[in-house]
DNA sequence: TTGCGGAACGTTATAATATAACATTTAGCC
DNA sequence: GGCTAAATGTTATATTATAACGTTCCGCAA
């Protein structure tokens, strides 16, 4: 929910993500088979956002398809998500509910972080409401500076 | 602000947003060559957003470069905006005040309305605000059924 | 008017992202 | 073990976007 410090200790948090999603694999009778382990701790390593071809790379032999199929397996179980703006991918911090991301990405450091705030959520339905629009999905991407950033740039 | 009407006339909208454009344009020093004119009425043509390379189509005998430098301009001066979740462009109904879009987008008829809720801004605001991060853009796209797709739907 | 200089455009090639189609292997189950 | 469906491998190709460089056009000023 808060910004992710750029110097803290990644390691444990790349850990947790994937016994959590063993976790809910399990919970799911989904099998996190090795390639889609490799790739969701891949993603999870990256501190930024990451493409699909960056993966593919990290993987070592390996085709587009198989990173994308991934890709597909973690999206459909909530492991990670995309950013549209950027066309990459992310780990999501606390998967075994269905929710859209709400994220904020640093433009200096490429940072991201995941919100879940309702009263976003609240005012885009509601707005699409009074319009008569049913909403079923929702993408919400702010561009800014992350704290660290916006200090040194004073 | 409203949804179009999917059998609205939309050829005064055209002519509308293209007089519009003249004048924005005029009024910052901007010229709307004929090459940008034809994309700017092609986006605007469309019902629902349209990708570059259909735009490209479109106009005929072209290159990629013609028609992305062409969107480059339109979105410098506002006169379009980018939907990031469908890599394609909508014409928007009020330049002349730079802002972000905040989109809802039809899954059934491809159709696309702008909103321009404050509540919304505010609301993505304030949450980034009780993490540290600044706002400097944001993109809010809304996928679910027009009023019309919605009657249709049952 | 003519020539200058920068913006706009043309052209070719290529980068970056993503999927189609089909063969092969693997894992779970009886 | 043998069956079946899921997962993966493999090759080709679709889709979206930009790099690089030459040419043309347009406003402006000598
Ligand atoms: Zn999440
Ligand atoms: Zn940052
Ligand atoms: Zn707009
Ligand atoms: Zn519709």
């Amino acid at each position: 929910m808060s910004f992710p410090s750029p110097q803290h200790d990644h390691g444990p948090c790349v850990v947790h993500a994937l016994q959590v999603a063993e976790e809910e694999c399990r919970r799911r009778g989904a099998r996190l088979t090795d390639i889609r382990r490799r790739v969701l701790e891949l993603v999870w390593r990256s501190h930024a956002p990451i493409g699909a071809y960056a993966l593919l790379e990290a993987l070592g032999k390996a085709a587009p398809p198989t990173v994308y199929r991934a890709l597909d397996f973690l999206l459909a179980h909530g492991l990670i998500h995309r950013i549209e703006k950027l066309n990459a991918f992310v780990g999501c911090p606390h998967p075994g509910h269905a929710h859209p991301g709400q994220f904020l990405l640093c433009r200096q450091c490429g940072a991201a972080a995941e919100l879940n705030d309702e009263s976003i959520e609240q005012a885009v339905r509601r707005a699409a409401e009074k319009t008569g629009f049913l909403v079923a999905g929702l993408v919400v991407e702010a561009e800014g500076l992350c704290p660290a950033c916006r200090k040194d740039a004073v």
